[in-house]
DNA sequence: ACGATATTTCTAGAATTATCGAATTATTGT
DNA sequence: ACAATAATTCGATAATTCTAGAAATATCGT
């Protein structure tokens, strides 16, 4: 994962609708939540959250399943995490052990 | 730490430029670097580094102080550590340990 | 005071993003 | 085929963001 692809998620959570979104999911778990739950959830219009989705999924966050009419979304955990371990790594560099890599 | 404080920290930190600007900042450690370092880094044009430094530091990502001519910046850790803290927690779910708390 | 340096503010245009109603596509059950 | 449901795409508007040159502000050294 480098910076621009870092910063591209990052932009896609930067919004509070889709950070909405995510965080959805992911405390959905694995099986995740279909569009309609989380338009539900969320009360906004579905065209505006079907745009936010369409975010979400092209940079990767959240994936989706077709079963019928039904569309379920699961979050990317996986590329969540990345997301934060570059944060961390490069971002945040052990701040917790006192900043070690900073000099 | 909110969804949407975390939100504009996360939209702030979503831009290449402005990430590239925080892991400067970062890696310089404590200390920071001046304004003008941070141009040298990166090669864009002054004003344009100005205004997406502004950014950062409406967001509060980053502190400045001035010394003499030189203004220089900072990295503000503490926020840093608690947006991954936000992202980790409320958005991860604590994947590394199985998504326990996603259920 | 003056010139040089460091940085911001002003300004404007281009590009992108957000919002949401209406229309559309896809699927299911009867 | 038809009606109902799930979700997207279209289209139009409003708002925001990005970029960067030019001008302005602040500080320093002489």
């Amino acid at each position: 994962m480098d910076l621009d692809h870092a910063a591209r998620c990052l932009e896609k959570l930067g919004h509070p609708t889709r950070l909405g979104i995510i965080r959805l999911l992911v405390r959905a778990g694995p099986d995740g939540l279909s569009v309609g739950a989380v338009q539900e959830h969320l009360g906004i219009p579905a065209s505006t959250l079907s745009h936010h989705i369409l975010h979400l999924v092209s940079a990767g966050l959240i994936g989706q399943e077709r079963r019928g009419r039904i569309l379920r979304c699961t979050a990317n955990y996986p590329l969540l995490d990345s997301v934060v371990a570059l944060l961390t790594e490069e971002c945040c560099a052990g701040l917790t052990a006192g900043r070690k890599r900073a000099g």
